[in-house]
DNA sequence: ATGACTCCTGGTCTCATCCT
DNA sequence: AGGATGAGACCAGGAGTCAT
């Protein structure tokens, strides 16, 4: 049996990602002719037409598209294993753009904290951080995303993974509100003021509910909100409380509240930084989860 | 070991076709 | 009409084979 020609890989990588031959060809610094050629083997060996014409444009057929995050994994890596000696890191000369998914929550407490020492340490390197309405691993394998941040959640056997910090659920207060001169909150207290929760899909229900459950007690709902930071504000000006995550207390609006433990048992979570083992040996993003672990010890 | 030969791959050039 | 794409003709160079 023969190896397929292994050089086609980084064609197929790059035509994916140009959706064009022509513009293929510019980047390869080939002959549009010999792209074409190129690409009509890729379909010999894929028995897949691969790119298809759509008006003057081209399109990518699903076969082709459910290679593309493939092909850039097995190119990436092909590069890896063959330049044994990379260019040593320069962070003073450093110019990249690294993309996180991570939610507002998170970019409230550690955001400055963040991007004030990548300023000092790497001034060319510029943070974009970007919503998270949902935990998919997609991004990170097709890499729109290098580093995501958030609690672990069926992220794909491939995914790699690094603890950042633990975190517990609180009930938060406005400091002024009349629970908020008590040493703890009981179960009855917690109960008897209107609750604001974050949630991104609208779920009214969690682990407190179910805890509260336990013991014949139920909260009510006031509002529900897409974000902690949000839960924090309303729960601050309409005098409810918010369960959040302890570390949210540190963010702006979480400074004006008070943080109580809550009165019933839920079980503590695990904030990760996860990302694609083809990032896993890149100096640059190698810097970039030290510099993510070390600003976000225990908040 | 070396040179001649053959085959294959991949390049350019050119032109036809398709679409806006 | 003009741009993008695809395919055929032709050419150059590398690799394999074989005789010397």
């Amino acid at each position: 049996m023969t190896d397929p020609d292994f050089n086609l890989l980084t064609a197929l990588d790059v035509l994916l990602s140009e959706k064009s031959v022509a513009g293929a060809a510019k980047r390869l610094e080939l002959s549009a002719s010999a792209m074409s050629r190129t690409l009509a083997r890729l379909r010999q060996v894929t028995g897949d037409p691969l790119l298809v014409r759509a008006g003057r444009k081209m399109v990518l057929t699903p076969h082709a598209e459910s290679l593309q995050a493939r092909a850039k994994n097995v190119v990436t890596e092909m590069r890896a294993v063959l330049n044994a000696s990379p260019a040593p890191l320069s962070l003073s000369t450093l110019e990249k753009r690294f993309t996180l998914r991570t939610n507002e929550g998170f970019i409230d407490v550690f955001g400055p904290a963040l991007v004030n020492a990548v300023a000092r340490e790497a001034p060319g390197v510029t943070l974009e951080f970007v919503a998270k309405p949902e935990k998919d691993a997609r991004f990170l394998r097709e890499g729109r995303v290098d580093l995501e941040i958030g609690v672990l959640e069926n992220m794909g056997p491939e995914i790699r993974l690094q603890a950042l910090f633990r975190d517990r659920f609180v009930a938060a207060l406005a400091k002024n509100h009349p629970l908020a001169a008590f040493a703890e909150l009981s179960r009855e207290q917690f109960v008897s003021v209107g609750h604001v929760i974050a949630s991104r899909r609208g779920a009214i229900s969690g682990p407190v509910d179910e805890a509260l459950a336990a013991y014949g007690m139920s909260r009510r709902i006031a509002a529900v909100v897409p974000a902690f930071s949000a839960a924090l504000a309303v729960a601050r000006d309409a005098e409810l409380i918010a369960v959040v995550p302890a570390s949210c207390l540190q963010s702006a609006a979480g400074k004006e509240m008070i943080g109580f433990p809550l009165p019933v048992s839920t079980p503590e979570i695990t904030v990760s930084q996860m990302w694609h083992p083809r990032q896993e040996h890149e100096l640059a993003h190698r810097w970039l989860r030290q510099l993510v672990r070390r600003e976000c010890r225990q908040p």
